[in-house]
DNA sequence: GTCTATAGAGCGATAGAC
DNA sequence: GTCTATCGCTCTATAGAC
């Protein structure tokens, strides 16, 4: 590794995901992320052998860091601080384009429709989401509120980590905001009245 | 209007909106849309002069919805019924693929960037934002919470509507607790405890 | 490791017959 | 109102020189 100084492979991930991001998979041809690293369509090919592949880096990565969180959180008792700690460190995970990976799979599902590596991310963020809400609620046989809110509460840390990329202050105030309104989403303060 | 058969205009708007969520924008085809319309390509370009046109057509009925819905609003005194009230309107809103047409602006804002009419819509919804929180808060000069519990509330209409609409039964109720999750984020039943 | 050049396919859109 | 046929373009992907 080391001596290594072009390092285009990473590069070009790195300029595809910003990409994908912007303009949507389908909306990203490989020429535009040529551009971006300044060498042809063709020298693209030396690295990756197709676009999908591309996106398969790209998905790796995002499961990688998925797969590490739900494996230390199963290693923990269950609980609410666990639950309220995977919250926190799926919030941390901004850094090198995690979440920005996590927004683009939600936007983006038909592009991953024939992906198999897609099918792999959503098993560990499935296994995110039980551990967060428990076992079985997902399967549809447990109380369909108790999911919404899973998915509300992962969708509040998506939404100020994608502010927070625009806004280049007040990110941290957004994301520890949009953490305590997913703290609460998935253990409520004060039950709900019965209608 | 009494005699007209084919009414192949409607259909393809109904069918459009159909194929737009579950493949994108980008991933639809004038071919697919003609397909399932069991007519040609060449045929829709006499009812429609471009494939952004038909796109247009589909946001100006959620455009039209969205506006008649603000208009309410605006009508009625400002209070918490007033804004639980919204939400439900909003929620019934599902009849005639309205909000599947509301689920698709949000994924596929790369192919509205250019869309004249987007602006429009996001204008309502705005409006529509405004109304469930109170003025200015979207500004960034209020209390990003508050933003984001907005944005999530409807958001939990969104997801709901979207599982309702691939399960023939059990939506009503999906659709009952997503209704509650959304009421209580944008009139949190207990203020959370200082930090 | 990057280039030029090109193949092959699908797309949006148009022309013109019926 | 729908058809066949085609144009021009962009895309993914490959071949082969350097």
């Amino acid at each position: 590794m080391a001596g290594r100084r072009t390092d285009t492979r990473k590069r070009a991930q790195r300029v595809a995901l910003q990409l994908f991001s912007e303009h949507g998979y389908d909306g990203t041809s490989l020429r535009m992320i040529a551009e971006q690293l300044n060498i042809t369509k063709a020298a693209l090919y030396y690295h990756y052998k197709s676009k999908e592949e591309i996106l398969a880096a790209v998905l790796a990565d995002f499961s990688a860091a998925v797969a590490e969180l739900t494996d230390w959180g199963e290693q923990q008792p269950a609980g609410p601080e666990t639950r309220r700690e995977l919250l926190r460190r799926y919030a941390e995970l901004t850094a090198g384009g995690i979440t920005a990976a996590a927004r683009f799979t939600q936007d983006n599902q038909p592009a991953l429709r024939n992906q198999p590596l897609a099918a792999e991310v959503q098993q560990h963020v499935m296994t995110l989401f039980e551990l967060l809400a428990g076992p079985g609620v997902l399967s549809g046989d447990g109380d369909p509120a108790a999911s919404l809110r899973v998915r509300l509460a992962i969708t509040a840390l998506h939404l100020a980590g994608d502010e927070a990329d625009r806004a280049e202050n007040g990110g941290p105030e957004l994301i520890e905001a949009a953490f305590g309104i997913a703290c609460d989403l998935i253990d409520p303060p004060s039950p709900r009245p019965a209608s």
